[in-house]
DNA sequence: CACCGGAACTTTGTATACACTGAGGTGGAT
DNA sequence: ATCCACCTCAGTGTATACAAAGTTCCGGTG
């Protein structure tokens, strides 16, 4: 694996999983001596962070971790709603009803996931996420898959700003079944009903219930 | 100027603008002779229009000019309409009406810029990118913002694959007078409505009348 | 005592030298 | 004659040295 790879992969996911909080300082000789390579692969890859929105250049000098908090919440989401409703309508119009069915099938199942046995709720996330690579492939669009993906390294992010209950990711579960059953259908309208009513709720659970600091 | 910033906005630029096609490759030393820098900040400006989309890595090995044709139009103008139909939503709820009735004003006048006098077309598109500042300020979310700068890039360079004959920049122009009018007049699902409108006539146009090669 | 100026230092920006890897060509063997 | 192996070379990937710019702290002055 080359070098600046090998930054950019070990930034991101210390920037996502918040061992790097926003504001947090990025010094080009302090990481490079941290991570073992020069400052010339530092360089490309906090470039590259910074055209992911994940850092930002400071006033004039040097590079931070961008601000992420509940204020940017409901702008995070307006910009999801527009891509996820329009996702899950061309999904509904071009997918495969069956690869649908099967997840509508799997996602109702999904509350027996979610136990306390997994406090990271891996195995639901995982789910959650077959179905946003299934709505990707069904859309077939590169450009509105690539805008979903930069969009969902600062949802990952935000994430950790609420203490999830498995009460409303039981909700959550059920509610992506029904997106899953409206593509299934072939139905774009209720698709996108369902996507705007999925993403409300969650919004109302992240900006309710913050998590304890 | 820094080097890199300079690299970064000549290759841009160059790009497109069709000085550089599709497929051309950026050699880093070449590049940096011609531009008159080291190969350090053209690297720094590959990575940026890499992540920008303009560029991408040849197999294996270098760096090619991404490649953009009619093939790429429905999927571009998919994530266009997402995007700008939601704008246009939110700007007509919380956009000043007055700024949009001037706008409407002015659009309704634009058939007089379109002239052969100015085979550029630089006033008309220079007003349709005064609406489409007003809507970015209007709905004053940062991400949906970036999302629609980085796409407007692909559209400008989307521009040149057709010839744009008057009478259909003077119904584009209606069509942006129609939008203005929809956001000053407080009415979201109209001005959602007319941008579809808008995008889907100028989408088939586009490809309708292919430019001579 | 506060404020301004400058010098030293820290940190980024750029250039260049070196290392490594993949591609293409050439020569030999079958 | 064709195919394979090896070698050469072009070009990228990385490290490091040097230059420039901004920040901070100290001392002087009003």
């Amino acid at each position: 694996m080359r070098a600046s790879e090998k930054a950019y992969t070990t930034l991101r996911n210390d920037i996502i999983h918040w061992r790097l909080a926003p504001g947090a300082v990025l010094a080009e000789v302090e990481l490079s001596e941290r991570l073992g390579v020069s400052r010339t692969p530092i360089r490309e890859a906090l470039a590259k962070l910074s055209a992911e929105g994940l850092a930002e250049p400071q006033s004039g000098r040097g590079m931070v971790v961008s601000e992420i908090s509940l204020d940017h919440l409901e702008e995070l989401f307006e910009l999801r709603s527009a891509l996820e409703c329009r996702a899950a309508e061309l999904a509904a119009r071009r997918g495969d009803p069956a690869v649908f069915h099967a997840l509508h099938r799997e996602l109702s199942n999904a509350g027996e996931l979610i136990t306390d046995d997994d406090p990271t709720r891996h195995d639901y996330y995982r789910l959650a996420g077959d179905l946003d690579v299934a709505v990707d492939a069904a859309v077939g669009n590169h450009y509105l898959s690539q805008a979903l993906k930069s969009l969902r390294v600062h949802l990952v992010r935000v994430r950790r700003l609420s203490k999830d209950n498995p009460a409303r990711l039981r909700d959550a579960a059920r509610e992506h079944a029904a997106i899953a059953l409206a593509i299934a259908n072939g139905n774009p309208a209720v698709a996108s009903a369902a996507t705007t009513v999925h993403l409300d709720n969650s919004l109302r659970h992240l900006l309710g219930s913050r998590a304890t600091p």
